[in-house]
DNA sequence: TGTTGCTCCTCCAGCGGCTAGAGAATGTAA
DNA sequence: TTACATTCTCTAGCCGCTGGAGGAGCAACA
């Protein structure tokens, strides 16, 4: 067919699951397509390329409202790019956070299992760590 | 009370808020508390350590059944460790993916960043970086 | 012309891990 | 006493999907 694709192959293109498709149609995120007489949903190129922009922007951590956010700046170009940019400074904070936490929970990650001889529970570490940390420091987010 | 204290107390003490605690109960992941006369729970600083554990373990990134498993094994403390050992080991794995897969969003972030000099939609790469990679590359998890 | 087997449709329920609210009963302080 | 805080139970909602039921349609082959 010259008028699109069907969702599954739409799918596979994208690398989007065809309920996560049609979600993403129910809550607006994507057009409702154009549907063939049986009443299949067709998609084309530009679809594809909003769902692999939605696929990738999820992939980065992005949430539904920022996407719908920088969407809606694609759709209205000739805006500032004020907006897209603050979403992506923002996205940085909380990345480079996450990142600094993951890197002190794989240390000690490292360190129970590093402890961890293979004895008895009595003596692993892996708990023991789990069960101390809490009680000494306290550096809630 | 020498009895123990309440859930609020209990909540502030071990960073745990109270309607999760009472979650916490209702999943099993927590045993019952004693009650006072009327009815409010009772925490001791057994639970409070439990409690701690179950915090510390979360911001780990553990998920409930890693930790029930993990409180399991504390509860019968004559078990071999290597079960604890290989559900650390597992999260480290995963640690170490989520760091990398981190570690490229923020340098991508970056240079969305830093490509954005305040112009106009149409010439903002926060949003053509976005569109664009999803074409190129796909390294699904 | 079946009939097998795949995809698609809609609708609705459920997941994890909480979080928030209603409405009622206690507890504590001035 | 009156006010306010805290607790109780119960229920529903949050996000971002995911899966299943039950049915329609379509393509290929015998």
């Amino acid at each position: 067919m010259t008028n699109g694709i069907y969702i599954g192959d739409a799918a596979r293109q994208s690398g989007v699951k065809v309920p996560t498709i049609r979600y993403y149609e129910q809550i607006g995120l994507l057009r409702s397509p154009l549907r063939s007489d049986s009443n299949r949903r067709f998609y084309d190129t530009a679809d594809l390329r909003r769902l692999a922009f939605i696929r990738h922007a999820r992939e980065l951590g992005f949430d539904i409202e920022a996407i719908r956010a920088l969407l809606t700046l694609q759709d209205n170009p000739s805006q500032s790019c004020a907006t897209a940019d603050g979403i992506a400074k923002a996205r940085l904070i909380e990345v480079d956070q996450r990142i600094r936490s993951l890197l002190a929970l794989k240390a000690e990650l490292e360190v129970m299992i590093e402890e961890c001889r293979h004895g008895r529970v009595a003596d692993c570490k892996v708990i023991e760590v789990l069960a101390d940390h809490g009680e000494c420091q306290h550096h809630h987010k």
